[in-house]
DNA sequence: GCCAACGTTGGC
DNA sequence: GCCAACGTTGGC
């Protein structure tokens, strides 16, 4: 059987939230708190296992591609969604048939050098991408193997 | 800190 | 089902 072509995606967090430094020191971590049903259907229909991530810093100065994480765990509920206590808590979203689904990633690495979102916005290369587009938010979002290639050699 | 862009909510 | 109001995201 043929296997499913690894897909490549970004990521935003804001580094003041979660950062690749925590990534790194923690290994792995799971992608809670997404609320947002495009990029929710992105993690629960498409991520699978082995997929790599641009791991993204936003609201940050500057805005940067900052390393590499990979899905090491398809989607399942996101459990803060039903904590009260936690702050993305959604009393919507019932334990039988949750709203919100998540995945795991883990660390792969952290680049040497950053990839501003500025220089990214001048790459000919790289005008395709949601995250150079005018008004963007969505927080995870799918990449081509050329775009994801090509900020890989940005980071050199 | 500002504010444009966008998604969601809720009144009608 | 429309759309104004509101809240959030995130670059600048």
């Amino acid at each position: 059987m043929a296997r499913r072509a690894k897909k490549y995606w970004l990521m935003k967090s804001e580094p003041n939230a979660y950062s690749i430094d925590d990534l790194e020191r923690d290994g792995k971590t799971y992608w809670d708190g997404v609320r947002n049903y495009q990029a929710r259907n992105f993690m629960r229909d498409e991520m699978k296992i082995g997929d790599r991530v641009i791991f993204y810093h936003s609201n940050t100065e500057p805005p940067a591609a900052v390393g590499i994480a990979e899905v090491v765990k398809e989607s399942y509920p996101d459990f803060s969604t039903f904590d009260p206590k936690d702050k993305h808590f959604d009393p919507k979203s019932k334990e039988e048939k949750p709203t919100w689904y998540m995945v795991d990633i883990k660390f792969v690495k952290k680049f040497k050098k950053i990839v501003p979102l500025q220089e990214m916005k001048q790459n000919p290369k790289l005008q395709d991408m949601k995250l150079v587009q005018r008004g963007n938010r969505l927080s995870v979002m799918p990449i081509t193997k050329e775009e994801f290639d090509e900020i890989l050699r940005m980071s050199k």
